[in-house]
DNA sequence: CTTCCTATCCCCCAAAAACAGGATTTTAAA
DNA sequence: TTTAAAATCCTGTTTTTGGGGGATAGGAAG
């Protein structure tokens, strides 16, 4: 039986190490691609696609549910499970609708990880979250659809420029990034910059 | 020769897995106490006292700087290694201030862990942290030291309170509540809310 | 006993953001 | 091609923020 081809991403490096090794000694699985980037991710597929990707959300360049999507489409063989620290509702939702397969926290037992890799490259499905209690606080995230245009605002917004600044850099004019600045209060359902900037830094969109 | 007993915390399984594997075939050094929070290693201290700690500066509880000061106070016998993500100036500043003996990236080599641990438990310090390119955007985070007021207002502004709502729940006059505001501002060197609240949630203060 | 720090309060004023609507055009998808 | 979504611009008003000062009382530390 041929070995599962793994590729891992994940933007700390011990993280990365602390798979490997968890992996190393088994037979049943083979990692030939360790990232830290999405950038990395989509490289390294071009030269050899693997069977299973092990996706980090949080990653520098492109969030781990935008890449899912992304390897979905480039390469639809891969199945792509998402290994977090996130147990909210919204990014498992996020991601399945992002085509992933699998979803694990990153307290998952090296079982519980071969598990899912294995039934999920047999074509099936696995998702387990257990509620260890610890990191509740934050069970109500929205996490909006935002638009391209949205994002960019979002981002300017967050480097600290003004409407007028933002303006002038999109070449548009004070009104429509202020209107883009409600919508995106608005989708946030928050009321006011600081609540948005907080919840857009732990979303990992800024 | 003794093992160098050693304690490890991180609020990530995956790292301490990590580290585990790293380190567990070193007859150098012993891990006693693998923890996820800064309370797990203070009760774990109580049982028994490791000779070197490596702490991760983003914990869910207390930050690791002021863990690193609480283990020196309480225990002065143990010997602190920051190992983190950050390669900030200002973090380093901050736990060498705090007493740590050495400071480690994350992606630190197995045997600059080794080294630096043994250098440390031998009355010396160690600190390396390399460039490597990766997250230099940083580079510029101050971290100013705020009063409790001014930590406590941040909080609010964070949870989206603004200025009157603030200065109702303290207690305290509009007024009072912008100058903390103002004043934070100026501490964190920006110069509106979204930066402010930026900076605040990367440097874990809210 | 002085400084220094903190927290509190005050002034004036300009700029920015938020609230509440609506309208138009371009773009993308069904 | 019809429809929906996105991006653009508009008119108002009200509230909040931010920048520049300053003053005072209490406490800690030198």
């Amino acid at each position: 039986m041929e070995k599962i081809k793994l590729l891992i991403v994940d933007d700390h490096p011990l993280i990365l190490e602390g798979l490997k090794n968890l992996l190393a000694e088994e037979d049943a699985v083979e990692i030939i691609h360790m990232c830290t980037t999405a950038y990395e991710v989509i490289e390294a597929m071009r030269t050899a696609v693997p069977d299973v990707a092990l996706l980090d959300i949080n990653l520098p360049d492109v969030n781990g549910i935008e890449l899912c999507a992304r390897i979905r489409k480039e390469f639809p063989s891969v199945k792509c499970i998402a290994l977090t620290t996130y147990s909210q509702r919204s990014y498992i939702n996020k991601m399945m609708e992002a085509g992933a397969a699998g979803y694990l926290l990153k307290n998952a037992s090296k079982t519980e990880i071969l598990t899912a890799i294995q039934e999920v490259h047999a074509g099936g499905m696995y998702l387990r979250v257990k509620d260890d209690g610890a990191q509740m606080e934050e069970e109500n995230s929205p996490i909006p659809t935002l638009t391209p245009r949205e994002k960019e605002v979002l981002a300017l917004i967050a480097e600290g420029l003004t409407n007028p600044q933002i303006a002038k850099k999109l070449y548009v004019s004070v009104l429509t990034v202020n209107s883009h600045r409600k919508n995106l209060l608005h989708k946030f359902e928050v009321s006011n910059t600081a609540m948005l900037i907080r919840q857009a830094v732990v979303a990992g969109l800024v």
